[in-house]
DNA sequence: TATTGGATCGCC
DNA sequence: GCGATCCAATAG
């Protein structure tokens, strides 16, 4: 595998939704201590902006979500139903809170990684899912405020063109619901959902 | 200061 | 369907 160019934080400069479907068939990877691991990404949701009641960004800034009001690039990390850490990639400029929660991976490198992470040997089991996406990737609070364009979490860029992306309604919220937020490879089968 | 509920997962 | 298990946001 040839990772030829990391994206830069300009990529990441733009409304959330666009990001969200751009970032579709890029690469995340991750350099860690025990070795490689990366993954195409297949599934990932926007949130952010003044009408989204589902952002935790929706009503005002606090010391969780600050980093979502932020610059772009940086990762936004948090804690979900106590023990599940959700992995955000902040979009837009200062200012405007907006993020993309990446939802689902499609391993490349490193699944003896992921396997021993997860205690699974099952490849479609091992990265479906925001919860399960962190744990194969070793990804947890530490990563919060990081950049995703240096250092050793990163996503790579990717020639994406000519997927044919699915847009559906957002998965586990209940506020703002009814808003098409969610995209994943069409036929893909490490997406959560189908 | 106490309570509550959430962008989940895996097993029963 | 339910329990695990945490913390920010609210209300008091």
């Amino acid at each position: 595998m040839n990772y030829k160019k990391v994206l830069s934080r300009k990529f990441y400069n733009r409304p959330a939704k666009v990001v969200a479907q751009e970032l579709l068939g890029k690469i995340l990877f991750h350099r860690t201590k025990w070795g490689i691991i990366s993954g195409y990404i297949v599934e990932a949701e926007s949130y952010g902006g003044r009408d989204d009641p589902a952002s935790h960004a929706y009503k005002k800034i606090t010391s969780r979500n600050s980093v979502m009001f932020g610059p772009p690039g940086y990762a936004y990390v948090y804690l979900c139903y106590g023990f599940h850490n959700m992995f955000n990639v902040v979009t837009q400029e200062e200012g405007i809170p907006s993020a993309v929660l990446l939802r689902a991976v499609e391993p490349i490198e490193g699944l003896d990684i992921m396997k021993k992470s997860r205690k699974t040997e099952n490849i479609y089991q091992i990265s479906n899912g925001p919860g399960k996406l962190t744990q194969s990737f070793m990804i947890d609070q530490s990563f919060n405020k990081e950049p995703v364009f240096k250092k050793n979490l990163l996503i790579f860029d990717s020639d994406n063109r000519g997927l044919k992306i699915i847009r559906k309604k957002r998965i586990g919220i209940k506020l703002g619901a009814e808003k098409l937020l969610r995209f994943y490879i069409k036929g893909n089968q490490f997406v959560s959902q189908k």
